[in-house]
Parts: C-alpha cells; structure tokens; sequence
DNA sequence: GTCCAGGGCCTAC
DNA sequence: GTAGGCCATGGA
C-alpha cells in the first residue's frame, strides 16, 4: 500500500509521448458516457461508436426513450457491439433502474457521493467493478480508479503486479500513487488506453514505444 | 479460418 | 473464491 514510484514515472512518461487527454471520453451527455461504458464491454470503441450512431439517430439515447423501444429494436441498434442480446437487456436493466429509484432523475442518482453511487451501480445488474468505475469516474466525476484489460496489461508488461494479480491489487497501485481527484485518474486512465491502442495492440509493439526500456511484452505470456 | 477485443453472469468445484 | 463456459460482432 506504500506509493508506487513507478505509477508517476509511467503517468509522466506517457504524458510526455501523448500528451494531454482533456475531454477524452468521446460522449455528449453523461447518460451517453454510461450507455458506452456498458456497449464497450469486451469490444472495441470503434463497435460502440457505430452502437451509439445507431441509437442516436433513433433519438434513443435518453433513459426514458430507450426504456420505450422494444426489445428487438434495442437488439437490432447495438448489434455491432457484439453480444448484443446481453447489452440490449443490461442497458434496458440500468433505464429501468433509472425509473424505478429515481423516477427518472438521472442527475440526481449521479450526484450522490461517488461511494454510495458507486454501490448502487454495483447493485444493478449487467454493471460490474469497471463499468462501474467508468460510469463513476467520466459520468459523475467522482474519484475512481478504472482497471481495464488494457491498465492489468501494462502494469503486468512493466513487472509492476504479478502474472496472476487481481483487480485490487492493480487498483491499490494506482490509487495508492495518484491524489485522490477525478481529473488525476482520468487522465491516467485515459493515457493508458491512448498507449495501449497505440502500442500493446500494435505490431511490431516496441517501435517507438515511449515505455520500451523497462515494458516486456512477453511477461503477460507467461499466464 | 482463427484469434481477440476497454466484461460480467452463471455454474460448478 | 475462483476457474471455466458463454455471449456475438467485426477487424487483423
């Protein structure tokens, strides 16, 4: 739990190569933040953002119109995401929540204390630990600490965290090194996934990877 | 044709 | 508490 010195070299480092990352979570709304943060499960930003094309031009991206549309139009709107059956019902599940307990306020459920949001976001189901996060951090601007494949990836490539660590461990690490502000973590967050998409899905991975002298690719293998 | 991508749920042990 | 199967499209 004692700082990580490599957490501010890294954030650093990778400001240094990218640059700033202001207003990096490409959403209109805050609702539209929490739509992609659940479409983005185990796909890719360029599937979302067709998703999210399609829902927008179907006047579906606010909690009480989405809630309206049948389930096969749902369906039919966020297929290119992939799984879409599941994503359809999450999201359908997460408007329904919305109604529910907040009689459709959204702003008033995002402006409950980042703890007891981060809770209730838990509590509904389809919303794990890092939708959660998402939803915390770029919706409701509350401190919280995204760990993704992308971040578990890095930090493993960097020896920071052991091949089989958790989730908490790697967010310990950062949380531990970062202040505890919403604008540190996002920036952090969103560094890591401009390197990541820039580098660790790229081949070859090192050319010009502004993290090469002390990443090992080949760690993660090893798993 | 194969692998994998910014997860989470469910079931079995 | 955790390992493994499942969901499903689209790009490399």
């Amino acid at each position: 739990m004692s700082d990580c010195p490599t957490i501010p070299w890294l954030r650093d480092a990778l400001a240094a190569a990218y640059g700033p990352q202001t207003a990096w979570w490409p959403a209109e709304s805050p609702f539209e933040v929490c739509v992609g943060a659940i479409l983005v499960q185990n796909t890719t930003w360029r599937q979302v953002a067709r998703a999210i094309a399609n829902l927008k031009a179907a006047g579906a991206l606010d909690p009480s119109a989405m809630l309206a549309l049948p389930t096969e139009a749902m369906e039919d709107l966020v297929r290119p995401s992939g799984t879409f059956r599941q994503k359809a019902r999450r999201l359908a599940v997460f408007c329904c929540h919305i109604a529910m307990r907040w009689d459709g306020d959204f702003a008033a459920m995002l402006a409950q204390d980042g703890a007891t949001l981060r809770a209730e976001l838990l509590g509904i189901w389809g919303i794990g630990e890092e939708t959660a996060d998402a939803i915390a951090l770029f919706a409701a601007h509350r401190p919280a600490f995204i760990v993704d494949a992308y971040t578990t990836r890095i930090v493993r490539r960097l020896g920071l965290v052991a091949e089989g660590s958790t989730r908490h461990e790697v967010r310990r690490l950062f949380t531990g090194a970062l202040p505890h502000d919403a604008a540190p973590m996002r920036e952090m967050h969103a560094l890591l996934v401009t390197h990541a998409t820039a580098h660790c899905l790229a081949t070859p991975r090192c050319i010009g990877c502004p993290l090469a002298d002390r990443c090992d690719y080949r760690k993660e293998h090893a798993a």
